[in-house]
DNA sequence: CTGAAAGCGCTTACAG
DNA sequence: CTGAAAGCGCTTACAG
């Protein structure tokens, strides 16, 4: 603990304590203060301690303000999130926040709460903060070209990224692939009569790669047909609608394998189904869903889902950030495409 | 769009354009374009439209490392946030940010993933960064002693406060009326036999709160009991477990009413009271939760509970450290408490 | 390895 | 309202 009262002196504007104090404290010069903090390595021991024991007796604390404007860098990498309430994008700023430790940076998020002038305004507040690179999952996947010049200036990766683009490096998830694993799994346990429940496809780049990727694996298997049952949106709700639907049908147009395009959409499906009709889960009807929210874990019937490669998204994007500040003349963009994984529970395999 | 190869001069040390090149640009003193960037009201308007029109040609960033040294102060708030996955936390932060953006104040977020150490290393970045407050909900409630120095040195108020302090303001839920709201809820629908759900006590102070609740309700209503079945935690499977043993009593030695101490808690009792028994809610038990997760709204009985007032308690925090930042002079701590409200659902009063 | 000095890009009294 | 100048607290060649 600091003891302010033993504080001898205190020579900045607000009564803070400056690395000039620290040096006089310590009998040296002011530069082998910034050493002992940035390059302790290069100080030779005794003077090293005896730095560290100022700076604990006098309670200085660094000015990143003053650090960053004459070194014109900081150990610092800006998050842009597109929504707090939404683990796929939580989870990225996990994976990067892993990937940054290691390497000795902070990272700082911004919550764009999905609202394209707040992206816009945190990209900008990140840019004049001087921070060494930007990670931003962009909604629409893909940077407003009005923003273009920040990510000109500055190091920046984009997550969840929906286009190819040669400005900076990428990272994506393989939806086709997710919609693939999905119908392949059900095809793998037999089933031939399968559901795509979820939209609009319209809307949603995702969903509608996910459909595609169940289409083809479908398309592989000699008798084997897949139905698209629409939805509003990918809610509870909705999902509690397609089992309604289901669950009134004839048992022989009666699917026996749904994709459900994410995991709320299927806890709604399971729901519905499980108080509606006597069918059963994975024996009459196995269901598959994407996301891996927590909701799939958590439902009546723990449910077999795609997992979404959130964490990994985050922490491949900092590793290309930081391969880009580690070298940026040799550096070249790259655009990396995430497979998705598979968890099998006990919608589609039983206990 | 700017047009880079139009760009005259780029004086900064990086190539940046700084703001003296703005200046040279529109023909007038650096002082000028300070003052149309921090107090354009009192800029002449021709000007300022001057000045904005060169900034805009020139691509100028304001260089806020800059500002902050010379200035001694900035206009962001640091929030350190203890866990990315609870919505308690998350709603935390949305409250804070409304009511920052509306005093133009920028919300920047730190990680602290549940460790106390890097709860520290976020304040102190925080301090060191020049933020002009901070908005934190330490683990445990507390500010560690060894951090004290932080909130000596800088505006901070501490949200979800477990104490109270005269070392700065803070925020607390009122878990103690959580408890009781949720039992008088069930009381006044004439339930009478009562089982308080979730544990360990010992450990949680806000669990213990919610409980000593639940019992002062049911001692002011003649004739009624509170039964408390403790868990391990306050999981989905832990809620399980309860209900697997509730399943096997006999008819009368169930409750008719059951006050789950968290949301996922209860959704784990109905889940395994209505799929291994025949009771139903809210005929034969009605069950109230706390917290307000997605879950509650999200269960197949959509589950009555009490919320926490997460987003009430950032924007509170929020408005006490501008009121703090407004008033250094004049302004003495406040410890506010907030009350939770009932959000009744089916599983109380059916549908 | 150490120490004195210039300079990073702003803000802010101060004089006009 | 405008303009010239000092200074914010660091980092970093540079010379020793």
């Amino acid at each position: 603990m600091v003891n302010m009262a033993s504080v001898p002196t205190a020579s900045g504007k607000n009564g803070s304590v400056t690395m000039l104090d620290v040096a006089h404290h310590a009998g040296v010069a002011i530069g082998t203060v910034s050493n002992v903090l940035n390059r302790p390595d290069g100080v030779t021991p005794s003077i090293r301690d005896r730095v560290l024991a100022s700076i604990d007796e006098l309670g200085f604390v660094r000015n990143r303000a003053a650090s960053k404007l004459a070194a014109g860098v900081s150990n610092t990498v800006g998050v842009v999130l597109a929504d707090l309430a939404n683990s796929y994008f939580t989870d990225m700023v996990r994976g990067a926040e892993q990937s940054a430790s290691k390497a000795g940076k902070f990272v700082v998020i911004g919550n764009s709460d999905i609202d394209i002038a707040k992206q816009r305004s945190y990209l900008t507040f990140f840019d004049e903060e001087q921070v060494s690179g930007i990670l931003v999952a962009p909604l629409g996947g893909v940077i407003p070209p009005e923003d273009g010049h920040i990510a000109r200036q500055r190091p920046l990766v984009i997550l969840d990224a929906a286009r190819q683009t040669h400005a900076h490096c990428a990272v994506s998830t393989n939806n086709v692939a997710a919609g693939r694993i999905a119908a392949e799994h059900l095809l793998g346990l037999g089933r031939r009569r399968l559901v795509f429940a979820g939209g609009p496809i319209a809307r949603s780049r995702a969903l509608a790669d996910r459909l595609q990727g169940a289409q083809d694996a479908v398309a592989d298997v000699e008798g084997a047909t897949l139905e698209h049952m629409s939805t509003d949106e990918v809610q509870v709700h909705d999902g509690r609608r397609v089992g309604a639907l289901l669950a009134h049908r004839d048992a022989d147009a009666l699917p026996d394998g749904i994709v459900a395009a994410a995991d709320l959409l299927a806890l709604g499906i399971v729901q519905a189904l499980t108080s509606s009709s006597s069918y059963r889960f994975p024996d009459d009807i196995a269901l598959v869903a994407c996301d891996d929210n927590r909701s799939a874990y958590d439902s009546i019937v723990p449910i077999s889902t795609v997992d979404l490669p959130g964490q990994k998204m985050g922490s491949t994007g900092m590793r290309l950030l930081l391969e880009e500040l580690a070298d940026s003349a040799e550096h070249e963009h790259q655009h990396i495409t995430l497979d998705p994984t598979l968890t099998a529970r006990e919608s589609t395999i039983g206990r």
